[in-house]
DNA sequence: GATCGAATTTGCCTTAGATCAAACAGGTGA
DNA sequence: TCACCTGTTTGATCTAAGGCAAATTCGATC
């Protein structure tokens, strides 16, 4: 196996404020790994025995309930830490994650975590500050499944999707992995009749650019005014 | 003002672990307060001073957003900590805490946390393991409001606050603290006429038993059958 | 005990969005 | 090049639950 360097990491902002020798100690610990696209990176309910870093690539993290609905939970995009249960005091993962895309991804055992925390008290902070962001995230994804019509959450999702992994071309800003009607469907609690409709609509009035497990968003600041709640309604 | 005694917190689920010695630190770092009835123990925005410990009473911890929206993320029982923004890198507070009933708290300044957090591993671990248990909460929730209805949800709500907080009487389980049909409607993502017309639903058949701001749960059986979606539809 | 305000109940109507159904691409592999 | 599978579009219903309005009840206060 190639070995691992430092500037893999460096420069991440969980990794932000330790020193490069403790890099090297971290990176050193660490296990590469490939994933193909549609292959799990680990799965809910399975013992966690490791966490990892998405090196590249993108991972989509569901929960699946008993009655066989899927929910996306988020997103990941490269630089971001995921299956980090061991830090909250779990044994199992709580959610499946499968790549989007071919990934890489770097993987330390998780009995590894008590020590990097003690040793490396940056590392702690910055990855509880990433949690305490993600408790943010669900508790607004929380009141806007109470507050706001579906229109508005698919709207906020592309927004979300745009920041998070957009890429610029000529035509507007692209979501850089495939993503299906389906997928949105499950990122906003609707179906995906729904968000094709709203889909077509938005392509009609020109704000998006969308086809098969692809969007581009033409117009976000348009985008922005119906995810606000006062779209054209004529 | 009395002097605090460590058999305050002894016991409670977050100090288990720490030496007697050090929960007479804990505690004699901290201020005792009482807030009345709805009042605030702490304001959304707000910058996070403090962080607290509920030891009597029931605090609700609601969400307002722009448009006027009021979205109830938890209540939180005696025993309890809460606004621990500090912990996860936030400067101000995520929500507002207000007092469901008469209450006390204890405070500590939040520059004490990265202190306690290294002085008291089992402390920060405790905590950090609560954090965990409410991320996966939030996103309970999330997939509550994505995937069930409201009926279901209403029932799922009832359920979840008399375990946290019933109180067994002649008639049935009561929920332990006032409650109003309004704020049920805020846990779970609806108005206050559906709760309404729930309830009554319920009444008449059996399951519970409601008045004003107040609601005992007869049959819970009954109403785990209504959460999980198999309700009788005649 | 009379009064007043807040919480609750209920009926009726409306509608956003789910469900059902069917047709329609666009890639991929043979 | 053709066939096929998966993803997408679009139309036609259907319904859970929200909105509106009005009546009612319960407690607290004077």
């Amino acid at each position: 196996m190639a070995s691992l360097d430092r500037s893999l990491i460096a420069g991440l902002s969980v990794f932000e404020g330790i020193a490069a020798a403790d890099l090297d100690r971290i990176v050193g610990q660490a296990r590469s790994m490939r994933v193909a696209r549609d292959q799990p990176v680990f799965e809910q309910e399975q013992e966690a025995h490791s966490f990892f870093l998405l090196l590249d690539g993108h991972v989509r993290v569901v929960k699946s309930t008993p009655d066989g609905h899927e929910v996306t939970v988020r997103y990941i995009s490269p630089g971001e830490l995921m299956g980090i249960a061991g830090a909250l005091g779990r044994t199992t993962y709580p959610a499946n994650a499968v790549a989007a895309v071919d990934c890489v991804v770097l993987a330390w055992p998780s009995h590894l975590w008590p020590t990097f925390a003690t040793s490396f008290p940056s590392f702690s902070a910055n990855t509880y500050k990433m949690v305490g962001s993600r408790l943010q995230d669900a508790h607004m994804r929380v009141i806007e499944m109470s507050t706001e019509q579906v229109e508005q959450r698919v709207a906020n999702a592309l927004l979300k999707l745009v920041k998070q992994s957009g890429r610029k071309t000529e035509e507007g800003i692209l979501i850089d992995f495939p993503i299906s009607r389906q997928d949105i469907a499950e990122m906003t609690g609707t179906t995906l009749h729904t968000v094709s409709r709203l889909l077509s609509a938005w392509e009609d009035q020109g704000l998006v650019k969308s086809g098969r497990q692809k969007v581009v968003v033409v117009e976000p600041h348009r985008l922005v005014v119906v995810a606000e709640g006062r779209g054209s309604k004529s």
